[in-house]
DNA sequence: TATCATCCGATATTTAATATCAATCACTCG
DNA sequence: CGAGTGATTGATATTAAATATCGGATGATA
C-alpha cells in the first residue's frame, strides 16, 4: 500500500477523508502529494519550501500539522535519525532504510527476507511487539565518491601521543 | 564490550582519555559513570538533573560537550526515535532495542539470531553497510499495565461518519 | 446557499542543541 | 613539586525544530 502509484494514494487519503470527516483541504493535498512523489523522505522543513511555488502562503505551523495529521491517519510514517529533523516517509508497510552516516540521507530498502527476522523472545519482559525496523548503517554512493571525506563515527578524536603507538597512527590533524 | 561492569568501562575510558591525550576531568567521569550505570537510556537533560548533586556546578553545555565526546571515542552511542530527544546507549557493540510507542522507553534486546540479519544486496546501488540496527516498536510492560490509555499510534483521527462503518468500530470517545 | 466545525496563517513560545569566549583546570615536563 | 600549555568549563547568547494560541477563513454537509 506504501509503494502505490502516488495518484492511488492521493485517492486513498481522500478516501480516509472522506470517512472520517476530515476536510480536504488544498494544503493537505499538497502536502501529501510532494511527499508521495519524492524518493527521498523530506524533513518538515524541505516540504515547506517545495509546497510554497504551488501554495504561496502555506506557513510553517500548517505544514508540521498536516504532516502530524497524515502520521496519525496513517499516510505516512515518521523517520528520525541522531543528527537531524525528523523526516517522512509516505511508505507505511514494513520496509528499511539504509542511512548514511555522513549525508544523513535516507534510502528505503525492501527484501523479502528482512520480513523473516525472528523476533526476540521478550515476553518474559512483558512487551508486546507490534513491528520492527531495521536501520543499515553506512556510507551512500554518492558520499563514497567523494573520498577522503571522513564519515563522522571515524574521526580520530585528540592527538596521538608523541612516541607511543596507540593502533594505527592518525594522519591528520 | 558495551556490556563490561561500570567500572571496568570507566576504565576503559580512562586508558582511552591518556592514550588520546584528552583530559580526564570530573565532569567526564561523573557523565559516563552516570550513562553506564543506568539500565535505561538517558537524554542529555536527564543526564544534567543526575550528575548535579555530585557535580554542583556543572552546566548543561558541558553535558551535551561531554556526550558528544564520548559518543566520538566510542564509548557511547546515541539513539533517536520520533518524538523523543536524543538518548545515549552505553552499549556499543551491536545490540536493538525495543521502543515503547506510548512511554518512549527505549530497551535493550540481544539475542543471537538477530546478528544473523541478511544484509539486502545493495551492491547496486552503492551503498556500502558498515552495521545495522533494528527497532521493535511496541507497548513495554508498565504502559499494558494501565490499559486503555491507546497508544499513539492507533489513536482515531476524526470521528466515525454517522451510519458508516470504516472497519472496527473506534469504541471510547 | 447557509451553517458549523475544522482548519489556516501569523505570532509567540517551548525545547533541543550548538557557538562563543574568558577563566579555569588537567596534564606534562623540568 | 611548581610552572607552562592547551584543552575544557561555565555562562551566555543563539540557532533550529517543533508546538501552542487565536481570530479569521474555508471545506463539508444539508
Amino acid at each position: 500500500m506504501g509503494t502505490d502509484p502516488p495518484d492511488s494514494r492521493i485517492a486513498c487519503f481522500e478516501r480516509l477523508c472522506r470517512q472520517r470527516r476530515l476536510p480536504l483541504t488544498p494544503q493537505r493535498r499538497a502536502v501529501l502529494r510532494f511527499v508521495v512523489e519524492r524518493e527521498d523522505h523530506p524533513t518538515a522543513d524541505q516540504v515547506c519550501e517545495a509546497v510554497r511555488p504551488q501554495l504561496p502562503g502555506i506557513s510553517r505551523a500548517s505544514v508540521y500539522r498536516v504532516l502530524d495529521m497524515l502520521v496519525r491517519i496513517g499516510m505516512l510514517t515518521k523517520v528520525c535519525h541522531p543528527g537531524s529533523a525528523v523526516r517522512f516517509d509516505p511508505r507505511v508497510g514494513r520496509h528499511h532504510h539504509l542511512v548514511c552516516l555522513q549525508c544523513e540521507r535516507i534510502i528505503d530498502v525492501e527484501d523479502p527476507r528482512l520480513n523473516r527476522v525472528p523476533l526476540p523472545d521478550v515476553r518474559g519482559r512483558g512487551f508486546q511487539i507490534n513491528d520492527y525496523h531495521i536501520h543499515f548503517r553506512g556510507i551512500c554512493a554518492a558520499c563514497l565518491g567523494k573520498k577522503n571525506t571522513r564519515a563522522r563515527t571515524t574521526r580520530p578524536v585528540g592527538r596521538p601521543r608523541a612516541g607511543h603507538r596507540t593502533g594505527p597512527t592518525n594522519r591528520s590533524r
